[in-house]
This record gives structure tokens, C-alpha cells and sequence, in this order.
DNA sequence: GACCAGGAATTGG
DNA sequence: CCAATTCATGGT
């Protein structure tokens, strides 16, 4: 198997739904429950297939072919190195809008909370060993305002109450099919997204790469690492990252997103 | 570029 | 303990 770290993958805000118990993580997302450790290089499961995982932690990516051809960025290489085994996930699309649609003003303690209170209001109760979790609704389920407001969800409940009216799994399945630019804008005709919703949904749930979301941290960590982005617009920042990595965007964003988040 | 958004977490009393 | 203040971030 290529290079896989569990810890920095889970641990770099593309995946909320999850809880370390001892050396196993249980994970949840829409109606999966299951648990997942690696020790060493082994990666252990139950619960769920081999598909799955391979499909949801970016196992079938030509990972050592991406780092190769990032790691001619110089600056980019010490990230590269402490964070080997970071993957970007490839997630379920409705979970992943209304995850960063709760990320608006907040943090990912808030959004764990969020997205949990929201299952807990919406799904169905799950079990694994003795632990308890529940499955995250269906679009269209979430269909209460005012329940959703009762997940500490604020301003964000209203977008996440209309866009569940608004799209379908066959929705997300169709944007999958298109080309970046195009599922990228389609994404921001949704309430609660635009630009940078947009490119998390993209990159962590519809296969697009080269999407480069551009939030406080990753803003902060390229005008000081790349000083000729300095007064640079978000949407330039983006342009800067597809001329500098092309279709690898999206890796070396979460590169420096893990970076800048850890390294002081 | 300014303004706005709701709640959790933390601090101060 | 309760009240006041801080915190944190993206949409419009």
C-alpha cells in the first residue's frame, strides 16, 4: 500500500464526524459506524468494506506520484516530509455541504458538535461494540427549521434547511461527472456556499483536485510563505496555486492548511 | 472593504 | 454562580 497516515489525515478538518477511543478511531458518516487504527503500517477495520476505506482515505490516489511532483516546490518540501501519509478524502457530498456550511464563523470543535446534534435530531441510532452514534439524515430529512436551529446550528440553519430542499444524491452524483469550474460554480447557487464552501465540497467529496480552498489560515500561510501573494485577493490566491501546482492544488493546500495550523 | 451573522468558551466579578 | 467579554470565520 502507498503512504498512510491516519492521525494527519483525520486530524486536518476535512472530517468531523469522528472519535479516538485508545488506539481505535470510530468514525462516522451517513450510515456508517465503524472504527479504524493503524499501527505502524497496518491499518485495521471493522465495520465497514475495504472499498469503503480505500474510497473514503484516498488509498487509490498515486500518492508518491503527487508528493513527487509537489516536492519540486522547495517550500513546500518540510511539510511534505512531517506530514508524509496525509490523504484528502474522498467523503460522502451531502455530509461534507452541511460540514462546511456549520464551518461558517466557527471551528471544528463547534462543527463536531453540530454535525452530532444534527444526527442525533435527524438520523437513526447506530451501535459499534458499545459505543453509540447516529446515521446523519438523508437530504431532505433535515426538514424542520427550528429543529435545526436546536442543534446550535445559529444563522447557518437556514442554509442548511433550504439547500436540504434543493438537492438529492443524484445531484451530487451529477456534479461529480462535471468539470471543476462547473461543479465548483453550481455549488455556489446552494445557500450558506460560495467560493471557499464550494472548493471543500469539491475537493473532499467530488474528486476535483485542483480545488484550492482558500480560508483564513491558508490565506495567512501563503502571503508569508510566497511573499508575491501578499496583497493578493482570495480568487488570486486560487489562480496562484493552479499556475504553481495545476491539478495538484488541492494536495498542496492541505499540506500547508495542516502546516499552518500545527506548526507553532 | 464593510458589515453581518449566533453561539460556545472563557474570563471577570 | 452568573454576566460580560472574547473568540473565530465566511457569506452577502
Amino acid at each position: 500500500m502507498n503512504t498512510f497516515n491516519l492521525k494527519h489525515t483525520l486530524e486536518s478538518g476535512q472530517f468531523f464526524r469522528y472519535d479516538p477511543m485508545g488506539e481505535w478511531n470510530y468514525l462516522a458518516e451517513r450510515d456508517k459506524f465503524f472504527k479504524i487504527r493503524q499501527i505502524g503500517k497496518k491499518i485495521e477495520f471493522v465495520g465497514t468494506s475495504p472499498e469503503h476505506i480505500n474510497r473514503l482515505f484516498g488509498l487509490d490516489q498515486k500518492y508518491s506520484k503527487i508528493i513527487k511532483n509537489l516536492a519540486e516546490d522547495e517550500t513546500l518540501i518540510p511539510a511534505l516530509e512531517k506530514y508524509n501519509g496525509l490523504r484528502i478524502m474522498q467523503r460522502d457530498p451531502w455530509e461534507t455541504l452541511v460540514s462546511f456550511q456549520c464551518s461558517i464563523m466557527s471551528n471544528i470543535k463547534k462543527i463536531k458538535l453540530n454535525l452530532n446534534l444534527i444526527a442525533k435530531e435527524f438520523g437513526k441510532p447506530l451501535a459499534l461494540d458499545s459505543v453509540k452514534q447516529h446515521s446523519f439524515p438523508n437530504p431532505g430529512e433535515i426538514n424542520d427549521l427550528d429543529r435545526v436551529k436546536s442543534c446550535a446550528t445559529g444563522f447557518r440553519a437556514r442554509y442548511i434547511h433550504a439547500a436540504n430542499a434543493l438537492v438529492d444524491d443524484k445531484y451530487f452524483e451529477n456534479l461529480r461527472k462535471k468539470k471543476y469550474e462547473d461543479a465548483h460554480s453550481e455549488l455556489m447557487e446552494l445557500p450558506g456556499v460560495a467560493a471557499k464552501v464550494s472548493d471543500c465540497i469539491c475537493l473532499f467529496a467530488l474528486d476535483k483536485m485542483q480545488a484550492f480552498p482558500v480560508d483564513v489560515w491558508i490565506e495567512r500561510i501563503m502571503k508569508e510563505t510566497y511573499p508575491e501573494t501578499k496583497n493578493m485577493k482570495n480568487d488570486e490566491i486560487r489562480q496562484f496555486a493552479w499556475d504553481r501546482w495545476g491539478k495538484n492544488a488541492g494536495y498542496a493546500q492541505q499540506f500547508l492548511y495542516h502546516w499552518a495550523r500545527l506548526k507553532d
